[in-house]
DNA sequence: TCCTTGAGTTTTGCATGCAAAATGATATCT
DNA sequence: AGATATCATTTTGCATGCAAAACTCAAGGA
């Protein structure tokens, strides 16, 4: 999405720089907003309020409501208001299998071309993630975990790819914070990082692809079983599980 | 997970209408526009002119422009509005491998979930597209060959990986029109989509996930050869192949 | 000749205003 | 009492207005 600060090779096309404008900024900011779940799925989004929270007039504002909601990530009724997109088990069904194919695809890319020196790059990240997974800091372990496939995505040099595979990444991206896995799942995931690790020093394009597809196959297992327990945020009132409220029709 | 699904029920969710705002409704319409060529690729798009086209105020459609942009089928530049996004021989370097994954998984869930009523309205719409080819109308094979390529997909049961692949194959519809190919590629499509019917009508997932890669692959050739041609549309004044013209900076 | 400079026009970005739809509350009827 | 009808308030969708930025183009200077 924001090809803000990219390596710099995307510096071909339009050069100068990003957020010129304001509604571009507000779509950062609210997807930021979303994503990082200071807006809870479901929530109504009445766009006074955030004009009043943002300084701005309700033009801008709804120009960035229509391209989130466009990306997925809002829902958009009309006459009726916004709403941040709730995720069902079965969008989770549908979104993991098409980021594993993105992901298996960057990895295969990212065989071809990453360089030795992103390869150390990515070792480094996954040892020191190695350590807080042995420490047991979840928080900083989901950061670079995600970092790590960030930047196997970049290796890829498929602009396109990320893009796609960002968005999706975005809409999720909450759901795996809630997602308190178990430890073995924790495990499991380390070691299947470290294979993941092998392949790319290897270079070994299919193996990696089989590799990532395999880790979030496992992660959307996760994701699901967390999911479905208590999808609702660790301390909130709302002791609705999943289903519909503030659906009329 | 549900294999019950029938064929025509993606109206699970939101059966009721469409468009009932004015936004939506000039998304639409304006993305027919740009995809069906109606509108250049490099062109730019006043507000003033669609408004007037369109017979409204510049508020929703500057909505729509934000979203048409967002999608990859708009550029939109600071104080400087909107083109037609162009493609460029890299883009589609990038994109159709994306699209070929995407295509890939779409098989290998069709082939999982697909009835036999599917199956027989997509070897219908072969064989009459093999006609379409022996008699050498290119037009009328392209169609049925994009309707073949979206019943599969559909047979996917994969909403957000529908969505993918056509905001994908929307930004390239218009250069795979354009692509005139070779008598010699054409033979060859066509015999990969008589293996692709084969694999479809065996169930063999992993056959026609490799099948439908290659087949796009080529097919990305054929367009990028075309396109590095003469990009330009058959007749047109403008002698530029695909280098800027608008462009000032 | 070519490049710079500067008014005049056009176009874009954003704020505001207004009507229709939705939401909430109160009153009325069975 | 419960359900429905009616009215006031809020919110959304769209049109319009205004200032700033960009484009046009012609005149002046190197």
């Amino acid at each position: 999405m924001n090809d803000d600060l990219r390596p710099m090779e995307t510096a071909t096309k339009v050069a100068p720089i990003a957020r010129a404008t304001l509604h571009d900024e507000l779509v950062a900011r609210l997807r930021d907003l979303i994503v990082e779940g200071e807006l809870d799925p479901g929530a109504r989004v009445p766009e006074r309020a955030l004009c009043e929270r943002f300084g701005v007039s309700r033009t801008p504002l709804r120009e960035a409501l229509k391209v989130l909601a466009s990306e997925g990530l809002l829902e958009l009724l009309p006459n009726r208001g916004a709403t941040v997109a709730r995720l069902t088990a079965h969008d989770l069904d549908e979104m993991f299998p098409v980021m594993g194919a993105l992901e298996a695809l960057a990895g295969a890319f990212a065989c071809a071309r990453i360089t030795d020196q992103e390869v150390a790059e990515i070792r480094a990240l996954h040892y020191q993630m190695v350590l807080h997974h042995m420490r047991g800091e979840l928080p900083e372990y989901f950061r670079l975990n995600q970092r790590i496939h960030e930047l196997i995505m970049d290796a890829a040099r498929n602009a396109t790819l990320s893009r796609l595979y960002r968005g999706l990444a975005g809409r999720i991206r909450r759901a795996r914070y809630v997602a308190n896995m178990s430890q073995a799942r924790w495990d499991q995931a380390v070691r299947e990082h470290e294979a993941i690790l092998a392949a790319l020093e290897q270079r070994d394009g299919p193996a990696l692809g089989r590799l990532l597809e395999e880790h979030l196959r496992n992660k959307c297992e996760t994701v699901k079983e967390s999911f479905l327990t208590g999808p609702g945020d660790s301390a909130e009132g709302a002791p609705e599980p999943v289903g519909e409220e503030p659906r009329r029709t």
